[in-house]
DNA sequence: GTCTATAGAAGGATAGAC
DNA sequence: GTCTATCCTTCTATAGAC
């Protein structure tokens, strides 16, 4: 493959990532992005022979791009604490420079639940809490943390962190109204979202869990 | 209006409820809604002149009957701990009956902002606000809630009901593999989600808010 | 008000020249 | 590898009969 080669096809794959993410699947046309990508509709097709296979070429990368963000947490040398402080940041500020990827990955794998059964094969969801469980054994006895809630406590921490995003032009009509930015608000929401998760997995003698 | 014209009217618009909710304006197809609702495409075009026409009857209905659900919880004779206990049950059980209209709107809504802005506009936060003041001013002090971070904990009230539904298809794929079900773990969710929004906005002395 | 038939436009895909 | 021209299907929308 020549240099030229490399050039038109990357050209082509950057081009639609971003019409795809701007207007979905069914809303893409083939022509927009070969207008965005400054050639014809035939070329489109000599590299990705489909419609179809052009846009899961682009999905895949996406995903899988979203899915790697998780992972780091459980490596760092952190406390709990930290660690779910350290997600937060980390996690709101990848969504934060590519603010509709969320939207558009959670749409698309609801339009089509099966093209993300590939990814997720790859996830060992009992090897993230065995790692949890060494690496915190102690401090875990302190947070409203078990086995059995634990989808419950990830599922939080992700609706935290994606749902601004994946709402951000319901919010963004809303806060208009009160005069507050989107952005300044998610700058916010780095340190907010981390203090209230903290604040909601403590155990508190004055709200025990039951 | 004869009862004749209701009749086919009404079963128009229900087909294209459940079509455009399934496949979204850009998937749906008014065959699609025609053969749903057991006439034919020509109908649909002499009651509701275009697709863009029908898409929007449709949409503006469903969306208005989302935020409807927000407002009785200001009204309700309740603790601040109730309140919150009563939204997640009403607000998680009214998307648990309709388990794939969050999504839609969220992604419609992105799709085309200026569809959101005419709804709205009927919406006063301030007067939330005061109303959450007159009624819990005593309250308020025990908790992590001011006028300033009110946005942030409205948000994040939002996002722990409606996320789960949003990421549907992902959390499908997931659960399916640590043999979880996602209706159970919905089920489960008004009560977790209660509580765990209680404890993240309660003022804690283990974990004084800065 | 409801149907059949079809116009007319748009979009995905390919043939063939260079 | 890249382009122009075009095929062919799909889809919205309308005309016109009943």
């Amino acid at each position: 493959m020549t240099d030229n080669d490399r050039q038109t096809e990357d050209k082509i794959f950057e081009s639609a990532t971003e019409v795809f993410i701007e207007k979905g699947m069914d809303g893409a046309r083939m022509q927009d992005i070969a207008n965005h990508a400054g050639i014809n509709k035939a070329l489109l097709h000599y590299y990705y022979r489909t419609k179809d296979q052009l846009f899961n070429a682009v999905f895949e990368k996406l995903a899988s791009k979203i899915f790697s963000k998780f992972a780091p947490v459980f490596d760092e040398n952190l406390s709990l604490d930290d660690k779910i402080r350290f997600f937060f940041r980390e996690h709101i500020s990848f969504l934060q420079q590519n603010p509709r990827l969320a939207a558009f990955i959670l749409n698309e794998v609801n339009r089509n639940p099966a093209r993300i059964k590939k990814l997720i094969k790859k996830i060992d969801v009992n090897k993230m809490w065995e790692m949890l469980m060494s690496q915190h054994r102690e401090e875990l006895l302190k947070y409203n943390i078990n086995e059995k809630n634990l989808p419950q406590v990830m599922v939080s921490m992700a609706s935290l962190s994606v749902f601004p995003f994946a709402a951000k032009g319901i919010l963004e009509a809303i806060f208009e109204k009160i005069d507050v930015d989107f952005n300044d608000f998610i700058e916010d929401r780095k340190a907010f979202a981390a203090e209230y998760a903290i604040r909601a997995l403590k155990k508190d003698i004055n709200n025990p869990i039951k």
